[in-house]
DNA sequence: GAAATAGTGTCTATCAGACAATATATC
DNA sequence: GATATATTGTCTGATAGACACTATTTC
């Protein structure tokens, strides 16, 4: 049999009936605390309770397309915001029982965006909303959402060390201190500002100078600050690493 | 509608079909040189072809559970063996035309083994072997398996760093040249050895003495070498970095 | 004995982090 | 003027990498 007769016999229904998803842990930072992008789920299963955006991948639909739509529906972004978004495939979650409807395997996305306006709810959801996420722990999400949104944490915090994406949470033109506002919004603790200026700008390719400067000092005082762009590196050498925490080593 | 009507009216057919597979990049170190395990394909679509170990998820099992299955099936290994096997997910990939049949989103693991048996060819495959990565641009891998390839032994070069996972390439009983050997393989360049050397023994938890000794030198001479095991860290700190090349920075 | 390897010692350039100093804004 | 922030300077302890050395084993 050669793959044209093959393909022309094979039945597709012969294998189990399994749904794929594409999910996004959307993260932005709104008046200096990182916040989570949740919808507040409208049908069953689990309705009424907050869940993470997504929906099932269509036919013909890349991986990272369908997880792209589903943040434009419940954010309302489109054009070139939409593109600033930094978009990666995070991990699939696939336990047999974590769905009570059938079989649906998420491949979950992890998603860095600047700060956005209010979010909109889109088709298949109540309520839309970015959602601080120091206040998760008082939620209870849907599926294994609350897993997904740790390990995507935990990949956040791991990106900022050798990737400039916290360059992504920002406009395009920044100063090296929203930076490091970044990073310790990220990160929740303080970093040392000389310190961090001179290794920013020493890891070749991070941030280019634009020449200009803020029009204002900052709002409690100081001098106006050097405006800066993402550089073309795409990883950062050396990494900004945090300081090692027993605890997450063993 | 509650959530019990809800499950008995649902349909799962109405969504479309997709179906789920687990594919291996299983990585071993033979005569000091990496090699991958692959399969030639005995069915069609691309029958003859090489590619990865690999098959669809069976109902009710886990993601990680179906690539241990797959690999256990081309190499033999089963029991304690096949424990000690590192496998972890690497990412999902699901082109809408990665697979001539219908819609398969792959599911792609990443396994370490020790220096294993020849494979035995599987049920679905009319040859399994390990193949020297180095060959791998004479072979026509099937479906985007090249890629899935490309990208696992990214990964593993990368998770050699910050990860002890070095360990799962050796016997439970190691000596520090042979570590340095995967470390060489893996990242295909030499590295000084008593430097590497007082750079393991200097993380912590990296490998802890067994206070034994080889019972015999090097085959071409040196003195015999002590013998150590696998610590508790799962991270390393500080990390073993490569150094760093420009071309794969921008 | 020649050659290879394990393990240790030492030196230096570099870097992270602590701390300080100065200039420039806002209130 | 008091205070906050941007930016630069300086110092110190730690480290990566280069190099050297000794001891031990095989052929």
């Amino acid at each position: 049999m050669n793959e044209q007769d093959f393909l022309a016999t094979y039945d597709p229904r012969a294998y189990p009936a399994v749904a794929v998803t594409a999910d996004v842990v959307a993260l932005t930072i709104r008046d200096g605390a990182l916040h989570l992008l949740l919808i507040r789920r409208g049908e069953q299963p689990y309705a009424g309770h907050w869940a993470l955006p997504g929906g099932f991948v269509r036919p013909d639909e890349e991986l990272a397309a369908a997880a792209r739509r589903e943040l434009a529906e419940e954010t309302g972004l489109d054009g070139e915001p939409l593109r600033r978004v930094h978009v990666e495939q995070l991990a699939s979650y696939g336990a047999p029982d974590r769905d009570p409807r059938m079989r649906i395997v998420s491949v979950a996305h992890l998603a860095f965006a600047p700060d956005l306006p209010d979010a909109a709810a889109g088709t298949d959801a109540d309520e839309a909303a970015w959602v601080p996420v120091a206040e998760l722990a008082n939620r209870q999400l849907a599926f294994d959402h609350a897993r997904i949104v740790a390990d995507g944490l935990d990949r956040a915090r791991s990106k900022l060390e050798y990737t400039p994406l916290a360059t992504r949470f920002l406009a395009p033109e920044f100063t090296i201190g929203e930076l490091r506002g970044v990073y310790e919004t990220v990160w929740g603790h303080q970093l040392h500002a000389g310190n961090f200026h001179r290794k920013v700008l020493s890891v070749p390719g991070f941030v280019e100078s634009t020449g200009a400067s803020t029009e204002h000092g900052g709002s409690r005082g100081g001098p106006r600050a050097r405006l800066y762009r993402a550089g073309d590196a795409r990883l950062l050498h050396p990494a900004l690493l945090r300081p090692a925490r027993e605890e997450t080593v063993r």
